[in-house]
DNA sequence: ATGAAAGCGCTAACAG
DNA sequence: CTGTTAGCGCTTTCAT
């Protein structure tokens, strides 16, 4: 590969000259910067990444720590990230933690030693460990998909107002036995998705005047086999729910078929309703009335604003909440009388 | 962040000392390692990759290009080189390329003056274009996912054979009239996912006896909803397969609810067969009979020959054809007398 | 076994 | 506007 120093002597220059004609420097004259052009195109020169990078202590690479890639949901969130670090002529380094503990760190302490410019991170639960070493390393980073009560930026959903939301749209087709499955709840930490979406679950009921169940709130890993078990075990026997509440899509995927398989129908005999509004929501059947979460905007606007927080530009809000929605498709009617 | 200088004045030995130490050289005495160690611990001291990366001319990272990431197919492929990657060490820059040529060419370019020590590449079609920009540019490279008549070390099925086998297998059930739903073919380019398949199917037909009806053969684009579109108008009138083969899962899926919405069953009336296996293939209903496709270990093997490439390993097949398998489920049965 | 010194390819004062 | 030079942090001869 060719170096600066060969376009240099071949251009007739010094290297300084070649390196200001590849930084846009204005201090160039039309012609030096002509002969250094044609050299570099001659020898297909370009600049040397982790030279340059050496030099001016930028890598122009972010850390990108996911708990699963292979996850319909990080795959959507990556998606928006690269797009925007795309446009700013960002690259991404890929981590999959798989949300331990011992992987985070390893690969946080990875991509430091990599100088990456900053880290957008992706975890169920975002703890005080995470935060001191973001702080102490003085590690730039974001999270993505998630809310802390640390001083972290961060782009996320209300996950409590989403499950209340979608709850309270269940009440209001006039629904009162109302199951929920959620995920593992790591101790009833706020800020993790199951936890939260559980709370605004009670919160609507309570609210409503409407009376918790153990029976109707099961716990499940977030994978189809899990709803499918969690509302078998739900529709079992006499008192049994009018509507479930999964907290993923895919999960809800498995509470519809549990229904047909427990000789219930869906919507008739139970409603179902998701969470995320992945693509295959609406090829369902019936179709998946869901709670919609922006997962690629939820990326791009991560990315946009660490990229910003890189370049030292003037940040508004650095914890962001963007909205969820209802979407209303046909998993969920009112109840018979 | 301390620098190897420090660390050197701190233990009192020369950086030279310093370096063998974190490169495990054997020339180090005990003591001086135990100095070096205690010195890097006190500062938190790690090499810097961009320095060492310089100096070393490797960079220990693949560039990973893919149609797209948000693709459930690469997004388990990804899982599956970021695995083995992590095993050995090294890092993976992801770029989304679209199926786009330029795309693919700006981030073969900017991998290139990265430094990169190699490449995963996915893409549609291997084209001439593609094999000169890496054999010039002297890259070493891996396809992933995709088999090519070029002198390219790739990772892929036998795309013909599956589709023939799938066919064969409906053939076996007692269908005759077998539609396909194929992707975009893109000038009939052999390696093409979709031509290749569409050959194997015509193939399996024409093996049997069986005629080739144009009405049976329908393009699509790989979504839920093309493949649903695709099985609609195929089951319009009154000649219509008893059994439609769609080349991914996710347009099997559309094609099963068409057969619903054009009045009919699935599998009684009309058979349906995916491609690829994905994990949601066994939540549709009925489940999904469907060719499988190892695609995390298309992920795994392709990373694990490009790292011994690295290693200047002695690689006994640089061309590797997976086994694909019909996987039984409910949605392919007999015809109907 | 250890250190001095010359790079790796580039940027960024600084001087002219 | 241009060139000289001193780094950036690390590896690697080459002596010792």
């Amino acid at each position: 590969m060719a170096t600066i120093d060969d376009v240099a002597k071949l251009a007739g220059v010094s290297i300084a000259t070649v390196s200001r004609v590849f930084n846009n420097s204005p201090l160039v004259s039309e012609k030096a910067r002509q002969k250094v052009l044609k050299a570099a195109e001659e020898l297909g020169y370009k600049p040397s990444m982790p030279a340059r990078s050496l030099a001016m202590k930028k890598t122009n690479t972010i850390g990108l720590i996911v708990p699963d890639i292979s996850n319909l949901y990080y795959a959507e969130v990556v998606r928006g990230i690269e797009d925007v670090c795309n446009i700013y002529k960002y690259n991404i380094t890929l981590c999959n933690a798989d949300n331990k503990r011992e992987k985070e760190f390893q690969y946080i302490e990875m991509l430091k030693n990599r100088w990456v410019d900053g880290i957008i991170f992706h975890c169920d639960y975002f703890s005080k460990e995470h935060y001191e070493i973001f702080e102490n390393g003085n590690i730039k980073v974001v999270l993505a998909g998630r809310t802390t009560k640390f001083d972290v930026p961060y782009v996320g959903i209300d996950n409590f107002k989403a499950a209340y939301d979608a709850v309270k749209y269940l009440i209001s087709l006039g629904h009162k036995k109302i199951g929920i499955i959620h995920g593992p709840l790591d101790e009833m930490k706020e800020t993790i998705d199951s936890v939260d979406r559980l709370r605004g679950y009670k919160q609507a009921l309570i609210d409503n005047g409407l009376p918790i169940y153990d029976k109707f709130i099961k716990e499940a890993n977030f994978k189809y086999k899990g709803g499918y078990n969690a509302a078998m075990e739900m529709l079992k026997g006499e008192m049994r729910p009018t509507a479930i509440f999964a907290i993923s899509d895919i999960m809800a995927m498995g509470a519809i078929n549990a229904v047909f398989d427990s000789g219930l129908s869906c919507p008739e005999d139970v409603s179902v309703m998701g969470f995320d509004n992945i693509d295959l929501a609406e090829a369902t059947r019936p179709s998946l009335t869901t709670v919609s979460q922006p997962m690629y905007e939820i990326g791009a606007v991560a990315a946009r604003m660490l990229i910003k927080m890189l370049n030292g530009e003037e940040i508004d809000e650095y914890q962001i909440i963007l909205k969820h929605k209802i979407v209303v498709r046909n998993s969920c009617i009112s109840p018979k009388k």
